[in-house]
DNA sequence: CTCAAAAACTGTAACGTTACAGTTTCCATT
DNA sequence: AATGGAAACTGTAACGTTACAGTTTTTGAG
């Protein structure tokens, strides 16, 4: 229409933000050189680069994310993949304000990308990696045979996981010691006099059953004491089937004088059931539990627990998918979480 | 370096995803063509948009979002701004799980703006406005004369509320109807002969407070009974100190012989409270609390309950921001989840 | 004083998309 | 046969950034 936009040197993009552009007119300078001084690369001179960091800093100048990723291919972009149809209190929240928190300081979004149980696990996966949405990816929910882990690793599109596999690919992940925890809750029923034990595990397609079930057997194994079955309920089911399975467990002949149960809501179920049978906790039976929230403990302060940090959690996916961008080894990128809360790299 | 570079006609670039280019080559039609075929535009032949659609499902065309958001200003994202200090538990995932799905059948992503306390609630609405990193804004936490609403609105910014607002400003909102809520207690607890009651509310600063306060006095005055005051606790409180505060108050002269409580998690405090002093809940005493879990209530089975549907609530606010950024009237954009469940458009 | 090379800076092109201003083709009028 | 215009399609430029291949200036060695 005008003429105006012949001499393209517009101070600030009419109504808009400030852009390389913009600095380049106001120091003299070009575009490239503004754009090199900013990010402090070589072969430009000192002076020059205080002077548009000063410029830069002084408009409130923003690198336009479109224009860096559509040049540079890179998102900046962490996406946390979640399944929507988990009722799990709370505990996800914590994973997210972990994730948020270690990457408040970076220059990464984090984006959620949902998926439900009634679809493919692999669908939010794909697409992620075909649109090329985010520069890594987090997922959780991992089983000891998990496709997703094979894709992404096969894509080299990078990753962690919460939680291990066994996938024989060797990939960033962090985890909780559910094996530690479960001996511990063991050794800990089995000196506050507790000698037939019942384990309320995970959903047997996790990887961490095994650990938490295979802690829990070489607890029993280790105190010299029988464990009683308890098959027919996971610790994500929803709590009234937990506690009715509970109370069907109680009531059975011979039943255990010590619970150990693999979730903060899980114990709720329990104590639930425990109550319903007429029980009293810390008298006839007692529980040991992890937990996330000082719920439980605060209402029936005789449970046992130990905590699970999933800030903490969320903290180390965010640090690992990070370092797996910037090209770090996998095998380094690998967490536990002892139930004492220490954190340490394992052999 | 090679002239293969000079045609301009790579199939498919490089091990690269497919483009605009791609399908223009392979319908032998121009680019512009293609996009407009794409989007269904007008001057565009009915077999001519077929065959571009088709050959599009084919090679598994994705538009590139840098490349519409760079072009557009578009970024095809909205922002949920937490703050994650808040320790109340997992009702925000249920929040999240809410928007994403309501987003899932949309072409928009999910992005999470945190901030802390501890840091100025405008941070991060400013950041997202001022860098444009997405189309609109879910904010929670409302308070009577929120600033951030005021910001947004001057800025033209589309966004929708968790909670209502007094700053004359109209702006898409979805609210739970804590007025209600509070009444429907009153009279709940008034039915099972309970005539001196006490209200956990929520912190005076939010909006809801008032909401909530209004509606349980006006039951009181409503059903000819009194209230008793309890002012040193809010149900965004850690949980110990609810306890604490409601131990007091029950171990006051004249405590009260009914509870309604703002939150699930305060349920907790206030259940615990109450075994701690001995009374025992349907015989001495009497709860009415919202929940988001099924928790409390299979524990206590005795406690009554409102159930706030958070999911409901998250979706809610999906659609509201969406239609605001569609360029939908503010008024028009305004629910009120009634504690029944129905969802009503207010007056 | 020349020349090579280091230092500092710059212009062009490209990432993928869409707005805009054409251009071509064809058909119905006159 | 000429003309107008609708229908269908296209090329160019631009959004903001950065890689690359220069170009200019300065410095120092001979």
């Amino acid at each position: 229409m005008n003429d105006q936009r012949r001499n393209g040197q517009n101070e600030v993009a009419a109504g808009g933000r400030p852009t390389l552009k913009t600095i380049a007119f106001m120091t003299g300078l070009g575009v490239t050189t503004v754009s090199r001084a900013l990010k402090d690369a070589p072969d430009i001179g000192e002076e020059t680069k205080k002077r548009v960091q000063l410029v830069a800093r002084q408009v409130g100048y923003r690198p336009n994310r479109a224009g860096v990723r559509l040049r540079t291919g890179k998102t900046n972009v962490i996406s946390l993949v979640l399944n929507t149809d988990e009722q799990l209190m709370g505990f996800i929240s914590d994973i997210i304000y972990g994730v948020s928190e270690e990457l408040a300081s970076s220059s990464y979004h984090l984006i959620l990308t949902p998926y439900s149980s009634r679809n493919d696990p692999m669908d939010p996966i794909r697409y992620v990696v075909e649109t090329h949405s985010a520069d890594g990816v987090i997922i959780s929910q991992t089983e000891p045979n998990d496709p997703r882990v094979r894709y992404l690793t096969e894509h080299g599109f990078p990753f962690a996981t919460h939680g291990r596999t066994h996938t024989g690919v060797e990939h960033p992940w962090h985890d909780f010691d559910n094996h530690a925890f479960a001996m511990q809750a063991v050794r800990a029923l089995v000196a506050k006099g507790r000698r037939r034990l019942a384990l309320l595990a995970p959903s047997p397609k996790l990887t961490y059953y095994r650990h938490m079930s295979d802690g829990f057997a070489e607890g029993l194994e280790e105190q010299g004491c029988s464990g009683v079955a308890f098959r027919d309920a996971w610790v994500d089911m929803p709590v009234e089937r937990i506690k009715a399975a509970a109370t069907a467990l109680l009531r059975r002949g011979a039943p255990p004088d010590g619970l150990v149960s693999g979730s903060g809501a899980g114990a709720f179920a329990l104590v639930a059931a425990i109550e319903e049978c007429g029980l009293q906790l810390g008298r006839d039976i007692d529980i040991v539990t992890k937990q996330s929230t000082p719920l439980v403990q605060m209402f029936r302060p005789q449970i046992l627990v130990v905590n699970e940090d999933f800030r903490l959690a969320g903290r180390e996916l965010a640090r690992a998918v990070r370092a797996s961008i910037d090209g770090a080894a996998p095998a380094s990128l690998q967490t536990l979480a002892v139930p004492g809360g220490v954190e340490v790299q394992p052999a």
